[in-house]
DNA sequence: TGAAATGTTGGGGCG
DNA sequence: ACGCCCCAACATTTC
């Protein structure tokens, strides 16, 4: 072939990526492009934070690729139209992509594909984002695993991931550039200047998301298994959002991780750490076989759940941090100031905000939906669903987490919501995960007075427990 | 990748 | 010395 396109969607990297080495090989002209096309993805294209990430990371991109004497030719509107008139335009023979595995990015791209291939050209798609695919994996009555272990463990006992494939050192020319649009005129970046915290905690890009990787397997992994679930420890590799786009490669990691474990005082950590990637992969593989997932409850019962009418402002003082306690407003700050949340916290907020104020679990799906640089649409609904109770997995409902023992057992110094609720800064630890608790003689000499100084708990805890487990027994077919 | 209620055990204070 | 009570510490059960 003399010319084909390479098109990209997230798959953001020049490293490992099988779609650009089949375009290598099999063509004289790569001619890279990116359609923004969001209303292609249903409810579910990408959230304010992604916007800004994925400017970050398209600018990130076509500097690599002017380095090589390419760019990164950018088009927006109906990705058919779009790829049918660039073929027409540069006489390419064909288009090469990753594919994605998003319900709506399947039907698309499967449609896509067809149509292609009727009009005469190449089309073909490669797995650039995934260790195993969804399809690869299914029990032995060969339905789709509904359980983490059992799946985690079918995907080990099969053949490993490919090996992954370094960058090309050169790309090839292109005699005549199509025109492409500004990234400006695509309109990522968010009005507000809301995206500053977002530039000071993160630098998207594929080169940043190696770096990244090199330098929590030198710095964190020995570490990973002890440390990762304190949020005021920087004990997590903070790899999700460049596994998101594909700026990072998950065999690329998953091929690093592995040879370190063999390292000294490396193998829990290792092993913690590989497990994790494994979870994106079970999300992955229950959102391809259960479609309906982002926006349905998995197990039919939670249709008739019982789910709280706001009752005024609740969800709004759980998204902006001022529900009262503390570990709940430090995270929920976290997640607005930079994009991101520790793990450990985002089960403790979605525990508060599904059980205690017992509001329905796609309110919390969809903010951080538009929060998170790293939101995903498989680990986003499965974290969601699981949180709930009626996902895949799930945390059986009555597993309600207290969130001051969850502040007192992983933030025990408070070093967590000091840094993000200064209104607590100054209480001592033994009442820094609960002000309500602080005895009146310490409030005076403190000059601590809650409802003024901080807000009273938005519900009670104990209270709100006891309805949430009274709505759960009250379900038919339970 | 829970928390709270309930049950059991054993040390120590005390009459 | 002994029974009794209290309660912390731990284990088990329940939600």
């Amino acid at each position: 072939m003399k010319r084909v396109i390479w098109w990209l969607r997230r798959d953001l990297r020049l490293h490992d990526n099988p779609a650009l080495r089949a375009a290598i090989d099999r063509a004289d002209e790569v001619i890279p492009v990116f359609v923004w096309a969001p209303d292609e993805e249903g409810e579910w294209g990408p959230g304010g934070a992604q916007r800004w990430w994925l400017h970050r990371s398209l600018e990130a991109l076509d500097q690599s690729l002017r380095r090589l004497d390419s760019r990164l030719i950018l088009r927006q509107g109906d990705s058919l139209a779009a790829l049918r008139s660039l073929l027409q335009e540069t006489n390419a023979g064909g288009v090469f992509w990753n594919r994605l595995y998003e319900p709506h990015a399947t039907k698309r791209d499967t449609e896509i594909k067809e149509a292609l291939r009727e009009d005469g050209h190449r089309a073909e798609s490669f797995n650039a984002g995934l260790l195993y695919e969804p399809w690869t994996q299914a029990t032995l009555k060969g339905d789709p695993y509904r359980v983490f272990t059992p799946f985690w463990k079918s995907c080990l006992k099969g053949p490993a991931p490919a090996a992954p494939e370094t960058a090309p050192r050169t790309m090839p020319t292109v005699s005549v550039w199509p025109d492409g649009i500004r990234l400006d005129a695509l309109d990522l970046m968010p009005r507000r200047d809301w995206y500053r915290g977002l530039a000071e905690a993160w630098t998207p890009g594929e080169a940043a998301g190696l770096s990244r990787l090199e330098h929590f397997l030198d710095n964190g992994l020995s570490q990973y298994h002890d440390k990762r679930d304190y949020p005021a420890v920087d004990g997590v590799s903070r790899l999700s959002p460049y596994l998101h786009f594909g700026e990072l490669s998950p065999r690329t990691a998953w091929q690093a991780a592995s040879a370190r474990r063999a390292d000294s005082g490396c193998e829990r950590g290792g092993e913690a750490f590989v497990r994790e990637l494994g979870w994106r992969e079970f999300a992955h593989h229950v959102l391809f076989y259960f479609p309906q997932t982002p926006d349905r409850p998995m197990d039919q019962r939670f249709e008739k759940f019982p789910w709280r009418e706001d009752p005024g402002g609740w969800l709004q003082a759980w998204q902006r941090g001022h529900t009262g306690i503390p570990i709940i407003d430090a995270g929920m700050r976290q997640l607005w100031q930079t994009g991101w949340l520790h793990n450990r916290v985002r089960m403790i907020v979605a525990s508060f905000l599904v059980k205690n104020l017992r509001l329905d679990w796609r309110h919390g799906a969809r903010w951080f939906w538009d929060t998170l640089v790293d939101a995903d649409l498989a680990s986003n609904t499965m974290g969601w669903q699981w949180s709930a109770g009626s996902g895949a997995d799930a945390a059986p409902y009555f597993r309600i987490f207290n969130p001051v023992l969850q502040g007192e057992k992983f933030d025990p110094d408070g070093g967590y919501v000091r840094a993000y609720v200064p209104e607590v800064r100054k209480l001592p630890p033994r009442y820094v995960h609960k002000p309500w608790a602080l005895p009146a003689a310490e409030r005076d000499k403190l000059g601590f007075e809650l409802g003024v100084s901080y807000p009273e708990p938005l519900v009670d805890l104990k209270a709100s427990r006891e309805e949430a487990l009274a709505a759960f027994k009250a379900l038919p077919g339970r």
